[in-house]
DNA sequence: CTTTAATGACTGACCAGTCAGTCATTATTG
DNA sequence: CAATAATGACTGACTGGTCAGTCATTAAAG
């Protein structure tokens, strides 16, 4: 363990040490996970983890964050102003889709965040960054939306504050269903709910684009 | 022998506990709340709890079981054949949401039930029970679709178990979004989201009916 | 008086967080 | 180039508190 490069080799560490206790948080979950688990799987002691971090809660913090920045790292990429505003939307969810497909293992842990932001004495803390979360994700969609007004590819009288937030809800449901559910498939079915939306949202001079 | 009012007796007195322990864990969370709190706030004695639950975890599983009911409950008294088919699905819609705004203190609990599905040691049984309610849940939407199908008054060509289980979903994220931010009211959102989806889903030679 | 229900003090397991000590590496000295 | 000192990242045994579940005792019912 030479800390040569000590920045790095600290802020590596500290990354190795969240990712560890992503692992057994979100397979054991924040409660049940002890320490002694989340020091055994990054290979360190437990001591180790409080140089790094004040307290267990902390850590899930810690690990909430990591995971914010995964998800939207990952959804970033696919938002394309040169594309029609139908396929954007639809890429938008499918992107979302797919990460879950590759991320299942991840889920529980958002399900461990969701609930400390329902009840825990740390409610206020994960609330928070939850609303603010939230609150990004539909303005990523009402943008493209009101651009798809401004182009005149929708329709101008639709409510994109609606459409934003009941879209992102239907991602965190849908995926929801088919984490408990592992004969759901959610691509065919965003497929299959996307017609029709996209068809009523769909200003009446345009022909489909989905 | 039996006492005389027996069978009464201890069924109301088991919902009694259950009702506190729902309450409990609700603003507490299921593993931060403790059976001394539960039986304090049911005005008994913590070994009462355990003559009539196996353990803190069948507790939780009772509580799952009322909430359930209740939500149920609720809901289906909204279904009626003889409404027109746009107006049945956001009835429904409008159900749940009104219902989640006069109960705003139970979902912290759905979303602790969510988290004993998602990782838990106890992870079967919630998850059995989650999939099998959402699959009750998504009945009731491709059921209401069919029947506009064939009433001529729905695309024939709509996916209805996409729609089901997007619809679902819509609904459990939106709430869960309202949830973390207050200012947000999830009936004009329904309302503006309900609008579009309900137009693509129209036959084409219907007429407006929202 | 017997039977059943209710109680709450008690116990033992568990675990978050601490801290005195270790040791590999780096800096200083002769 | 040793030999020695200083550093601080890391360790894990330990502590203090918590709490699920038990059970001997008491209260209520019949």
């Amino acid at each position: 363990m030479p800390p040569r490069h000590a920045d790095g080799d600290k802020e590596l560490k500290r990354e190795r040490l969240v990712t560890a206790a992503a692992q057994v948080f979100a397979t054991r979950g924040f409660r049940n996970a002890t320490m002694d688990e989340v020091a055994q799987a990054a290979g360190t002691a437990k001591g180790t983890l409080y140089l790094y971090f004040k307290d267990k809660e902390a850590l899930f913090y810690a690990v909430f964050e990591w995971l914010t920045a995964q998800t939207i790292g990952r959804n970033a990429t696919v938002n394309r102003e040169d594309v029609p505003t139908a396929a954007r939307l639809y890429a938008l969810a499918e992107a979302a889709a797919q990460f879950m497909a590759e991320n299942r293992e991840w889920f529980p842990l958002t399900l461990e965040v969701w609930a400390a932001g329902g009840s825990t004495e740390s409610r206020e803390r994960f609330a928070t960054a939850l609303r603010e979360m939230y609150a990004q994700y539909r303005v990523v969609i009402t943008d493209i939306i009101h651009t798809g007004q401004k182009r005149g590819e929708l329709r101008a009288d639709l409510d994109a504050d609606a459409l934003g937030a009941v879209l992102i809800g239907a991602m965190d449901g849908l995926l929801l269903q088919c984490w408990f559910d592992s004969s759901l498939d959610p691509l065919p079915l965003l497929r299959g709910f996307f017609e029709p939306l996209l068809r009523g949202m769909q200003a009446d001079n345009q022909g489909d684009k989905v």
